[in-house]
DNA sequence: TTTGCACTGTTAAAGTAATAACAAACTATG
DNA sequence: CATAGTTTGTTATTACTTTAACAGTGCAAA
C-alpha cells in the first residue's frame, strides 16, 4: 500500500475498514474463505457498492466468482491501520467511564493494548484496574515517555479536559480520543478525536420528538 | 418554531445545538448575559460562521452590537430539542458500560431521564445502580408500556444486540442508541445512532501512525 | 455629520461523502 | 458456442456539510 494512496482514503472509509474487519473476523472464524461485498454489506448494514468503493480505495482486487477472499482481505486491512509494532494506549481519569474502558480494551486487539492509567484520586493510585496499573497523573511524562504511550484516552471530569489534553500534548501523546463533553484544542500534528454521548442521546431524543 | 422548519434542519447542526446550549448553560451560571458567535466559536473550537449559520437555521436573531442574548437562546434551544413533557430512557445490559452512564445521566438533564435498566443476570435484577432499578429483560415490555419509555440505550454484549433492538421497537421503543460494535437494523420511523469506541480507537491510531 | 469598525444574516462556492450507473469479466447452462 | 446471470471496479451524479464572501446595520469617535 503506497503512503500516497493512504493519505487520500476517507474518514470515513478508515472507519468502515475497523468495521469490516472485525465483521471479516468473525466469518473467519466460523470457517468462511471467500465473502461478496453484498455480504458485508448486510452485515454493517450499508450498501454493497459503498463496500466496493471502499475496497477499491485501498487498491483490494477481489475474485469475480467468489468475491473477496477473507483471510487476504483482513490482512491487508491489518498492514493499512495496524501499526506493525503494536501501539500503547493510555486512559486519564480512572473513574466509571475510565475503568470500563480499561476492562473493555483488555487484550481486545493485539496491536493496541492500553498499558496505563492516571488519576489523581490517591485511593486509586497505586492500583491496578482489570490488569491496568493505575498511576498519578504527575509521573506521567516519566512513565509515557518510558512506555512510549503515543495515545491517550481522556476521561476526566470535563472541568479538567483542556488542561489534561494540554498535558498529554505536551508529554509527547500523539493521538487523543476525549470522551468528555468539554472540547479541547491541540496544534497541529496531534490527531484529535472527540465524542460526547450526552449530544447522542439529546439527538436521540429530539428525532424521537420530532417523529411523532 | 415552525414544524415546516425543523425538519430542515442537518444532524450534524442539531448535534452542536446540544453543544451550544451546554456551553451557554455554564456561562449563563457564571451571570454572563450575551454572548457574540465568535466567542461560541472558540468555545467549541470551530468557526463564528458556522455557529451564525446554525443559529440562521433555528430562526435566532441576535443584537448587532452585544451578539445573542445568552438566556433566549438557551430557551430557544431547549424547545427545538426538548421534549416539554420529558422523555425517559431505558439502559439495556447494565454491565460496565451501562452502569456508567446511568451514574452519568442520573439527573443531569430535566427533560432526560434514565428511569430504568435492564439485565438477564440474576444478581442484578432487583438492585438498583446510582438509582436505576435493574429489572429483568422478560419484565421489559410492561415496565416500558407502563412508565411510556420511548429510548434505548443498548449496552448488552455484542452478540446480543440484534435481538435486544428487535425487542425494543417491538416493546414500542422509538429511539436506540447503540454503543455495541454490532450494527442493527431497524424499521422505518425508528431513528438509530450507533457508536463504536472501537473503531474511534482505531481510527486515532491509524491517524497517529501515519503522522509519523 | 460622516467615517470606520465590529458585528450579524444570507447567499455563493468549495469540499467531502454517498449513491447511481454501467462496462468488463467470469461462469454456468442450454 | 452463444447467452443469461452475477459480481467486480470505476466513473458520474447527487446530496450533504463546511467555508467563504459580502451586504446590511448600529455604534463610536473624529
Ligand atoms: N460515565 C459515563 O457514562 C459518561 C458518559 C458521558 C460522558 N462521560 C464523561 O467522561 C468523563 C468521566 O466520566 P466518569 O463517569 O468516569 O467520571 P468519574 O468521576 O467516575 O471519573 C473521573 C475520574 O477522573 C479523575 N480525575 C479528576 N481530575 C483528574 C485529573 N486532573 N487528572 C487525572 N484524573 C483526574 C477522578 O479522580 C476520577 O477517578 C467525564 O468528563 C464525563 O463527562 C462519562
Ligand atoms: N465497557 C466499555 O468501555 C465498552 C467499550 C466499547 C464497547 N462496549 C460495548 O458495550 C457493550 C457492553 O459492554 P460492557 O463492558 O458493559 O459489558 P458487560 O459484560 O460488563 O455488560 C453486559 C451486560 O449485559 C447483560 N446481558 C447479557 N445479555 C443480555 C440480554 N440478552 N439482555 C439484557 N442484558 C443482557 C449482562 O448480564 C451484563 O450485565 C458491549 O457490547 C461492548 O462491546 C463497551
Amino acid at each position: 500500500m503506497k503512503q500516497e494512496l493512504i493519505k487520500k482514503i476517507p474518514h470515513k472509509t478508515i472507519e468502515r475498514l475497523s468495521q469490516y474487519r472485525r465483521a471479516l473476523l468473525l466469518c473467519y472464524d466460523k470457517g468462511q474463505t471467500y465473502i461478496f461485498s453484498h455480504e458485508i454489506a448486510n452485515i454493517q448494514h450499508i450498501t454493497a457498492v459503498q463496500v466496493r468503493r471502499d475496497l477499491m480505495l485501498i487498491g483490494y482486487s477481489g475474485n469475480l466468482r467468489r468475491g473477496y477472499n477473507i483471510k487476504d482481505l483482513i490482512d491487508l486491512i491489518s498492514e493499512i491501520i495496524d501499526n506493525p509494532d503494536g501501539q500503547k494506549v493510555a486512559v486519564f481519569g480512572m473513574g466509571n467511564l475510565g475503568r470500563a474502558l480499561s476492562k473493555y480494551f483488555k487484550d481486545r486487539r493485539e496491536k493496541l493494548s492500553i498499558v496505563a492509567g492516571f488519576d489523581v484520586n490517591p485511593d486509586k493510585v497505586g492500583k491496578s484496574y482489570y490488569g491496568v496499573p493505575c498511576f498519578h497523573i504527575d509521573d506521567a511524562k516519566e512513565i509515557i515517555a518510558r512506555e512510549g504511550i503515543k495515545i491517550g484516552i481522556i476521561t476526566v471530569p470535563g472541568a479538567y479536559a483542556v488542561e489534561t489534553a494540554k498535558l498529554l500534548v505536551e508529554y509527547g501523546i500523539k493521538g487523543i480520543l476525549n470522551y468528555t463533553p468539554t472540547p479541547v484544542e491541540v496544534p497541529e500534528g496531534i490527531f484529535l478525536e472527540e465524542y460526547d454521548m450526552v449530544t447522542s442521546l439529546e439527538k436521540v431524543a429530539f428525532y424521537v420528538k420530532e417523529a411523532k
